[in-house]
DNA sequence: GTCTATAAGATGATAGAC
DNA sequence: GTCTATCATCTTATAGAC
């Protein structure tokens, strides 16, 4: 689908502010001053705030979904692929100390809409299902080795990536994400 | 140090309010709704947000300290010690799906004050120095088993367990954090 | 599509009475 | 210590001109 200059830009911006400061942390004005635009014309692109939250999280879900065709396509190793997968957050703390947008909405899920809260779940079971289905082909091929369903450790790993985001943003290291990425990766190793 | 009824009172519904939507998505009215006071009456006991919050985490990192001494005392096995640990963030969760409170000032700290800041770092400083030196006397007794320094495995597992919280709001579902949790901690064990 | 103007409510904080 | 009253500012959102 084809979307307005502005409608992007604003997009684009609101990602920035949300991974940066979170959905209660930023506003209108906020995103005004960034994109040089007065807020009620923000208003006109995007009714209210919970749709242009749940508008960025399709976008940033549609995205992710490209860049797993991608790397299925591109990378034929699984523990390769599943360390390219990683890069996804590595570059986005290096970009400016910024948290995954999905870990970050989260947490503020009890002050979030419903349909955006809903949205946000979706985040998580695309990653989750993508990560399912990589491990589930690395320990065929002998690459990896679990005991548990796929599903299961795919939902343990997200969730430790996550975590590994949050500790990098309390000290603004990525050494930090970094460490606990590397340690994850050989615990599933063969 | 002694902490009059209110003060105490201010501190424990603060603590829940963030827990539950953050510190940008609670506010001084929130919370005097809760206690049956005015906002007026919570300024005279901390002149600002940030000061609240600030004396905030100071108290649950000295109840924090208190229970680690109690877990050193009370428990002998560093395996056991440390399932005992994880009960902390097990029943944060379980009350009314908390976050823990760490976690959550962590992601916001970029619209934190920077002495509010400093003290979610010492937060983190304090748990993984527990963690690591649990984790050093398990592998000298044969309890647990990995290759890296104590202290970097101990961020590790605090970063996962960060995530854990994190992935069981995402869902409002205590079983993410405890299959999360069961796997780092067979990850450790020899 | 973007602007000005404005509404209506929330928010952190202060002054001064009780 | 707690209240009422008040403040300046911020925030989401709308109406209507251009």
């Amino acid at each position: 689908m084809k979307i307005s200059n502005t409608k992007a830009t604003i997009l684009t911006e609101a990602l920035e502010l949300i991974q940066l400061k979170g959905y209660n942390g930023f506003s209108f004005h906020h995103l005004s001053e960034k994109i040089g635009i007065k807020t009620a014309s923000i208003h006109y692109h995007f009714a209210t705030k919970g749709d242009l939250g749940i508008a960025l999280v399709q976008k940033i879900r549609a995205e992710a979904g490209d860049y797993f065709t991608q790397l299925d396509r591109d990378i034929a190793d699984p523990g390769k692929r599943l360390e390219k997968y990683f890069n996804i957050f590595r570059s986005t703390f290096e970009n400016g100390h910024r948290m995954c947008v999905g870990g970050m909405l989260a947490l503020e899920s009890k002050t979030l809409p419903a349909e955006l809260v809903a949205e946000v779940r979706c985040y998580f079971d695309d990653h989750e299902a993508w990560l399912s289905k990589t491990l589930q082909i690395g320990r065929k091929q002998k690459v990896f080795s679990f005991n548990k369903s796929s599903r299961e450790v795919a939902r343990n790993l997200f969730a430790a990536l996550e975590g590994a985001m949050l500790s990098a943003c309390a000290f603004g290291e990525v050494e930090r994400f970094n460490a606990a990425a590397t340690w994850y990766l050989n615990q599933l190793r063969s």
